[in-house]
DNA sequence: ATCGGTCCCTGTGTGC
DNA sequence: TGCACACAGGGACCGA
């Protein structure tokens, strides 16, 4: 569910209220959501028990909390993937338990806790080691990703996201544009809703093969998601229901903004013509008709 | 090596 | 009311 506006805004709240405190205990209620930590529940606890978090980190849709090196645990870092429905939770430890709740994370200063909560269980967390990012240019500070997720491509609000090398690669590629805007390695953070808004600024059909797009056409693909993600984050991410809050529980209003995503009959804000649904991956795939207009059969 | 389809989960809304 | 089904912000994995 969150793509990178609500990942972020997450990590903000993250940086702002986990930063700096040590982990006392971590209570593993559900196994589902540590699977990912091929070690088991007991080892991730182990390894989290007295570790402090450095600051609050992100690309794309992962997260990740660098760890105060210490020489029984080797540092390294917890990273979290929310899925489609989890969320990070700073409450007071006395507030109820969530009907979801798999993950409480205690803290040595005896204050809010952190929990991970997720309804469909497709998120999850574990501790990984840190590895050099090997494409910072010289003269850049270094920098260090969790090994799990160097695979991961930059997300366009990186500073060291390369405009040129994705416009590159985009057109390389034999696939639709849509698909290739949700493939993670190529570029980051993009899901769903945002795929679909940008492709309609953009005026692009999501089915149109990546091949065919001019050098101009993808560069303005790119420039319309870089300002989709930011005005979204702005707005503190889209918030459909319950499933996506930040830190505190509150939710994101970018749904007001929405130019075709979920608005299915509903008229283009530019021209008026009704916004159409078509399946898509399992999914569903917002345009335009008239401004969007679908490639002839190949 | 890529690409495209399937599956993992739980909950909600809709139509019969 | 109850039931069946479609659908939901993601991505790992498998076969072609």
């Amino acid at each position: 569910m969150p793509e990178l506006p609500e990942v972020e805004t997450v990590r903000a709240g993250l940086q702002r209220w986990v930063a700096g405190r040590t982990i006392a205990a971590v209570e593993v209620r559900h196994a589902r959501s540590v699977r990912r930590h091929l070690a088991g529940g007991a080892d991730l606890a182990a390894r989290l028990a007295g570790a402090t978090v450095r600051c609050a980190s992100r690309r794309g849709k992962y997260l990740w909390l660098p760890l105060v090196d210490r020489p029984a645990a080797s540092g390294g870092a917890l990273i979290a993937h929310l899925g489609m429905s989890g969320q990070l939770l700073v409450e007071a430890p006395d507030a109820p338990d969530e009907r979801h709740l798999h993950l409480r994370f205690a803290f040595a200063d005896g204050g809010r806790e952190l929990r991970f909560v997720d309804q469909r269980t497709f998120g999850g967390v574990l501790v990984d080691r840190l590895v050099p990012a090997d494409d910072v240019p010289a003269g850049r500070p270094p920098e260090r990703v969790p090994a799990q997720i160097a695979h991961i491509a930059r997300d366009p609000l990186d500073p060291l996201f390369d405009d040129e090398q994705f416009v590159l690669r985009l057109r390389r590629r034999d696939t639709e544009v849509k698909r290739a805007l949700l493939d993670q390695t190529l570029i980051s953070g993009v899901g769903n809703i945002y795929a679909d808004e940008s492709l309609w600024r953009a005026r692009l059909h999501g089915a149109r093969r990546t091949a065919t797009l001019s050098r101009p056409a993808a560069r303005e693909l790119l420039a319309q998601v870089r300002a989709v993600l930011g005005d979204a984050l702005q707005a503190g991410g889209t918030s459909f229901d319950a499933l996506y809050v930040n830190v505190n529980g509150e939710s994101g209003y970018f749904d007001r903004s929405l130019a075709v995503y979920g608005r299915e009959h509903r008229p283009c804000p530019r021209c008026g013509t009704p916004i159409r649904r078509a399946a898509f991956m399992n999914r569903s795939s917002f345009f335009c008709p008239q401004c969007q207009r679908p490639p002839r059969a190949r």
